[in-house]
DNA sequence: TAAAACGGTGTTAACGTGTGCAGCGATATG
DNA sequence: CATATCGCTGCACACGTTAACACCGTTTTA
């Protein structure tokens, strides 16, 4: 069927042992025959068979990159970013493996053998029990955009929280005293940091929280259209909304235009993520950048040098994030 | 280190045969005998080392799902799709790899040992070497998106052409005559096809298609902003446009409010593909959908059959587009 | 000049599974 | 009662690769 070092062996006079050196560039190796064998493999169009070598080298090539979930709350633009980024180090170095956590009924399949390095890009402690998994099995982990509590677990994420004060600040000092939230999935440990950073922005400015300003949302267009139209349905309509995701924010622009009203004039918005179609919103999206490339990247490469050094650090990185005014949101009128 | 059938044969009196038996649930085993022995493995959290079943089952237990590329032309909301869809089929049942063919220095390392099966999601001709290079090597493939002509493989894709013409021909009965395009990225079969559609309608209501309203784009957000400036400055401008996908009529739509313009009483604007986003658009984005994940499902069950039965069926499948009408086209005004 | 070192190659076992075949005792058959 | 059949289990080998060790002829060293 396929061709073997056994039949590289063959064809040049040698034991198997030889072909395989020769491959592996072993310095044991005549320079000659070394020459001649590697002619003969890629004449034979040789290619070593993985599986064997996993066997014995116990290495498996893969890399896995598990999302929480590949459908609700994981935005398309977030999703793709981070799988180009972590592709991009690997290269093909390694097969890299995109899953789901949820597609698992259980986690027996999660090895050290079937794994080299697993890096989770984790929303909510939902999680956890995936990567206790994987941790107790002694793979390396690198666990993006969430901070775990751990021994042996390098943590890379954006510091959501001062992400979203700044923001709000940002309204606060453009004037706002009515600001809404638009929140993200209900779990999500980002839904939380950005909250948090709404609250501590209005608490520093001394506004007052209302509870009918904090509308929920699950980071997808269609819930931020449903909680801006309930937003517009209150009295006293906030003159700014903060609104968790970008994705989101586009939802909540359809419902103000529905309402004849107009951005910012009427009413500003602001989003977080810097989706690639922010800027090309009417009018273009005041957003918070997400360093999402940077961190998926920073992640794959800690994980490749941890797996050569057979030691993970435990350690958090926080990549900054960075305010992007664009025309969204404007100075409040009253 | 870890746990191997040997292990529990030596716990269960028993020779590592009549375990690998009982595992795999052979009926040649007693049932006192397999339920002691499944047990055990239960209790000691055995888990089958893949790299040696792959190695004797020949088997790698790895799905390939290849882009031409995950960078420019491959929009987030088709990555993230067809992901999605392909991993909804395949569960856990394999490791699905997720791959730029761009990312391939050579493609040596595909091969039937480390891939049972290929998914390309293929978008231009480029990518018929590293199709020729799986199918030489026996590995099962299936082309998502684009029809190749082979022996071997299965097609599966929308009738962008039909699509468009549809769209184009809605365009004209609403009035328009003047209607530009704004294509996809050069290179790309979907780019012609949907070009295609747009020059099939006009020529069936005899209106003849103008050079200078034909404007070039690569599918991101930035070329439809960039093409629509270059329409807006004609003499004559069109009444609507045509884009060859809906995140290039962001774009549009954004250069056209640039000017005071308004969508659909100035221009009339329609797009393709029907993201996620394009409901919540101001005003809501008429376009085409594509079936995607529909066509993913398939794709991978397709897959799945041919790798049991070892026999792909060459064939072609179509799967219908589908015309969304919302509020971004209008009735010409003149 | 004998012994040690060296460069290059082969022998053999190992990694963890699955499987053809032989073997075993108990039961059914002639 | 001898033989065939049956149900179950183990032996031995295979898959393709790497690596410890042995080996052998040549060169260096004492």
């Amino acid at each position: 069927m396929s061709v073997t070092i056994k039949d590289i062996a063959r064809l040049a006079n040698v034991s198997h042992t030889t072909v395989s050196r020769a491959l592996n560039d072993s310095p044991l190796i005549n320079p000659k025959t070394k020459q001649r064998i590697q002619t003969i493999a890629k004449e034979l169009h040789y290619s070593p068979n993985y599986s064997a070598k996993s066997l014995v080298l116990d290495r498996s090539y893969n890399i896995g990159l598990f999302f929480s979930t590949l459908h609700s709350g994981t935005t398309s633009g977030f999703f793709h970013e981070i799988v180009r980024g972590v592709n991009a180090v690997v290269k093909d170095r390694y097969n890299l493996v995109v899953k789901g956590i949820d597609e698992y009924k259980d986690f027996r399949g999660i090895t050290p053998k079937s794994f080299d390095g697993i890096i989770v890009m984790s929303q909510s402690a939902q999680d956890d029990p995936f990567i206790g998994h994987a941790l107790a099995r002694g793979i390396p982990v690198v666990v993006l955009n969430r901070h775990v509590e751990n021994a042996a677990i390098t943590n890379i994420l954006s510091d959501d929280r001062e992400g979203s004060r700044s923001m709000v600040e940002y309204l606060i000092k453009s004037g706002h005293r009515r600001i809404a939230i638009i929140e993200g999935k209900r779990g999500f440990s980002s839904t939380q940091l950005r909250k948090e950073g709404y609250l501590q922005a209005l608490s520093r400015y001394g506004i007052p929280a209302l509870r009918e300003y904090q509308a929920q949302g699950d980071y997808d267009f269609a819930s931020g259209y449903t909680a801006m139209r309930q937003l517009l349905l209150l009295e006293k309509k906030p003159t700014a909304v903060f609104c968790s995701n970008d994705d989101m924010a586009v939802g909540a622009m359809k419902a103000i235009a529905e309402q004849g009203m107009k951005v910012p004039d009427d009413i500003s918005v602001a989003g977080f993520d810097e989706n690639r179609f922010s800027a090309f919103l009417s009018p273009a999206l005041t957003t918070v950048k997400r360093p999402l490339e940077r961190i998926s990247r920073k992640g794959a490469e800690t994980l490749l040098e941890a797996m050569e050094h057979k030691q993970m650090r435990k350690r958090t990185l926080y990549m900054n994030t960075e305010l992007v005014i664009r025309q969204s949101v404007g100075k409040a009128k009253e």
